[in-house]
DNA sequence: GGGGGAAGGACCA
DNA sequence: TTCCTGGTCCTTCCCCC
């Protein structure tokens, strides 16, 4: 039920968020009405309904703002706004490319077709694919009953009461999409998966190679495919299905043949028969000058069709005239729904409106939009770079047991730990998204000052993150029915190499430590410096080790746990002269990684002793290090201790604990690190001083880094077991960091075992 | 005022 | 009775320097 007050003009509003959406091939001509009324019965009074509403409401205020602000848009503004327009649109068409031909392939309703093939049954009924919360996709005789995908199965059984629902077999699709893939790397080694279903390829190159190709390799037999239940079948369709110039023989054998021509229709032609012949799938393409016009023309001939846009400004131009804006991939409903307010709704209006877009928008939107009215889209079809983010995320009935959702919490990071350990990813921010009963979402990130990946490390954010909004609700119960964990903010590819092979590396001279300063220095030095350990982050830097002992210290990624304490005091020392190429030289002096200060020896027994009072803060007298100096590095650090002294040293101790405790366990990590790296050299290990855990600061009667190291992770698991009951994210109005336990960490004897 | 993190939302398949 | 999942990008807000 609609909220009080609910008039009738916004639950039209309302009703165009929750309609049906037929864009989508095989979708025209229906009954609209009778279908939005289905839906709108089914859904009405629900809690998804209600939030709807809500975002709706919200939509309408964004457009109401916007109306408001165009009607005290001046001429003169106007004016100014069309001069930069048209500069713009004229720089742009200069870049024009039309050089590239750009194919996407989008498999007809994949999922679908998938079960009908392996299920022949299914052939001639309306069907869909998920379940009666979701349907993931639907057959063609199902939409035209308006059921389609990302519509409840219970709401589809309303439209169309024979449809059968078959449930995902995620499996069964991916195995087939490795099949159709096969067939795009003969034409674009490079393509550009999308999905499962969907590829863009550049085959302009396969074009270029195709003109001098023989007709025997044009050619490609029908063949006969056997189903699950035996039946043999010609998969050969209608020809007429494949309009082709290209004549259809009969091979040596008898067998029907297809000979393909050389231009970029019947390769693509070529290319759809294929994938037919080999999955016994249909699928649509389009044929453009660049990834924008594509993605529309794959649309235009759905299903088991294709499109080519010639390559010419005047054929793109009219092409896109008439084009709804809703067509283009990237404008959705909200914004389908904005421009419409405007009186926008094909991609011409687009252009004469572009100076009123260019006062009205961001500059990001504006400049996307006139890329649109131009039919302008990408030209080079590259792969996505690295992964930005991982998560893992669970929908449920109501769940307002503590218990329960701390399990699921852990469940998820162990989930999550699982996929970032198979692609060896590491991330600094963890993110826990949760939606309530009344679909409410909420998202609360952390970013630590060290990678994290393990389950345990992800936990110990996660659950406090998920305390602090039980908290919050707190007496009510927090009534979940979604919970997610996310990890962003990677490891760069930088942080991964390995730039120094142990902690000792950056205690040498500098002038030895050119490798890691050219890995670094062309990057802000602040991009490279941890966050001021206690000031924003919330607790004992998790990426303390707590995996088992087999994997504690031969992970690569914990590197850049390492590179961050370790490393980049060195790039930071060698900053101060990274624009000079000459390395210094005669340098007598260690830099400290605490305190980043040159200390006048060369005698490990004596910068030993320097560290453990920089990092026992029993020197914080004569020190005063701070978080912020811990952050900035020497160069400031001087500036810091003048200011200091005209504040008469004022500065958070409690702050500065938890950095030295923060900075101290990170660099515990490149200890580990390096433990594990000699640990594969026992000739090198074996010898030296005897070693002392540094945790718990026991002298251990042995000289072999490989029992050392088991003790040390057996300590550190005991000791982050220990901190996981008591972890509590920071006070973001205080910026005061938890209390966490501190030990006075002394791994000097670790340190120096070389 | 700019940079950067957090939060939320749009959009996609 | 019942409305997903996993990802990217963008915007806005706020804090800090």
């Amino acid at each position: 039920m609609a909220t009080g007050g609910t008039s009738s003009s916004s639950e039209e509003g309302f009703l165009s968020r929750m309609a049906l959406n037929d864009n989508k091939a095989g979708m025209e001509g229906l009954n609209r009405d009778k279908i939005n009324k289905i839906i709108m019965e089914s859904s009405k009074g629900s809690r998804f309904y209600e939030n709807e509403l809500k975002k709706e409401q919200q939509v309408n205020q964004r457009i109401e703002r916007m109306m408001l602000q165009k009607a005290h848009i001046t001429e003169q503004q106007l004016s100014k706004a069309q001069a930069q327009v048209e500069k713009m649109t004229s720089d742009l068409e200069r870049g024009r490319d039309l050089s590239r031909v750009i194919v996407h392939v989008d498999m007809d309703a994949f999922y679908a077709a998938v079960e009908t093939r392996d299920c022949p049954d299914l052939m001639d009924k309306p069907m869909a694919v998920g379940s009666m919360s979701m349907l993931s996709t639907s057959n063609y005789h199902a939409r035209k009953f308006g059921v389609r995908a990302a519509m409840p199965g219970f709401i589809a059984k309303k439209l169309c009461p024979n449809l059968v629902i078959v449930p995902t077999n995620f499996d069964k699709y991916r195995a087939v999409s490795a099949e159709v893939r096969e067939v795009f790397a003969d034409y674009d080694p490079h393509f550009l998966p999308m999905s499962l279903d969907e590829a863009y390829l550049d085959i302009s190159d396969h074009l270029e190679q195709r003109r001098g190709w023989p007709e025997a390799l044009r050619t490609h037999r029908l063949r006969l495919h056997t189903n699950n239940t035996g039946t043999t079948w010609s998969i050969s369709l209608p020809l007429s299905l494949y309009p082709s110039s290209s004549p259809c023989l009969q091979d040596a054998a008898g067998g029907e043949v297809e000979v393909f021509g050389t231009c970029a229709e019947e390769a693509v032609r070529e290319m759809r028969f294929r994938i037919e012949q080999k999955t016994s799938l249909t699928a649509s393409a389009g044929i453009a000058p660049n990834m924008m016009l594509a993605k529309v023309c794959s649309d235009k001939n759905k299903p088991n069709g294709q499109y080519k846009l010639s390559s010419n400004r005047q054929a793109v131009i009219d092409f896109i005239q008439d084009l709804p804006v809703r067509k283009v991939s990237g404008i959705g409903k909200v914004t389908e729904k904005m421009l419409g307010a405007l009186g926008i709704t094909s991609c011409s209006h687009l252009g004469q409106e572009m100076a009123l877009l260019a006062l009205l928008f961001s500059e990001t939107s504006w400049h996307h939009f006139l890329h649109i009215s131009m039919g302008l889209g990408s030209t080079h079809i590259e792969r996505d770079g690295e992964r930005k983010s991982m998560s893992t995320e669970r929908t449920f009935g109501e769940m307002s047991a503590l218990k329960e959702q701390f399990s699921l919490c852990r469940e998820l990071c162990q989930d999550l730990a699982q996929d970032l350990q198979k692609e060896a990813l590491k991330g600094k921010t963890v993110t826990l998204k949760l939606k309530n009963v009344n679909f409410e979402v909420k998202t609360r990130a952390w970013t630590l000052p060290c990678a994290v990946a393990t389950t345990e490390e992800l936990f110990a954010v996660a659950k406090d993150l998920l305390k602090t909004e039980i908290d919050n609700v707190s007496p009510q119960p927090l009534r979940l029915r979604l919970m997610g964990v996310r990890v962003s903010s990677f490891a760069s590819a930088d942080d991964k190499k390995p730039l120094q092979k142990s902690i000792v590396g950056f205690l040498h001279k500098k002038q030895t430590n050119s490798s890691s300063t050219s890995q670094i220095s062309h990057k802000p030095v602040k991009e490279h410096l941890p966050k001021p350990p206690g000031l924003t982050q919330p607790s004992a830097c998790p990426s303390l080790n707590t995996n088992t002992s087999a994997e504690t210290h031969i992970s690569m990624s914990a590197l850049t746990a390492s590179d961050k304490m370790t490393h980049e005091p060195t790039a930071h020392a060698s900053t101060s002269s990274c624009c000079s190429t000459e390395p210094e030289s005669g340098t007598d002096s260690l830099t400290c990684p605490v305190c980043f200060r040159e200390v006048n020896t060369t005698e490990l027994t004596v910068f030993n002793r320097h560290i453990d009072q920089c990092l026992s803060g029993v020197t914080m007298g004569q020190n005063n290090h701070t978080d912020t100096e811990l952050e900035r590095g020497p160069s400031v650090c001087e500036e810091e201790e003048e200011e200091d002294e005209k504040t008469g040293g004022k500065r958070e101790e409690g702050a500065m604990e938890k950095g030295r405790e923060l900075l101290s366990r990170c660099m515990l990590d490149s200890v580990g690190l390096q433990l594990d790296s000699s640990a594969g050299d026992h000739t090198e290990s074996t010898t030296g001083p005897a070693l002392t855990c540094p945790v718990c600061q026991e002298t251990q009667d042995t000289n072999d880094l490989t029992l050392f190291n088991l003790h040390v992770d057996l300590c550190l698991n005991q000791e982050v077991l220990h901190e996981l009951g008591g972890l509590a994210p920071v006070d973001r109005t205080t910026h005061t960091a938890p209390p966490a336990a501190h030990k006075g960490l002394c791994f000097r004897d670790v340190l120096f075992t070389e």
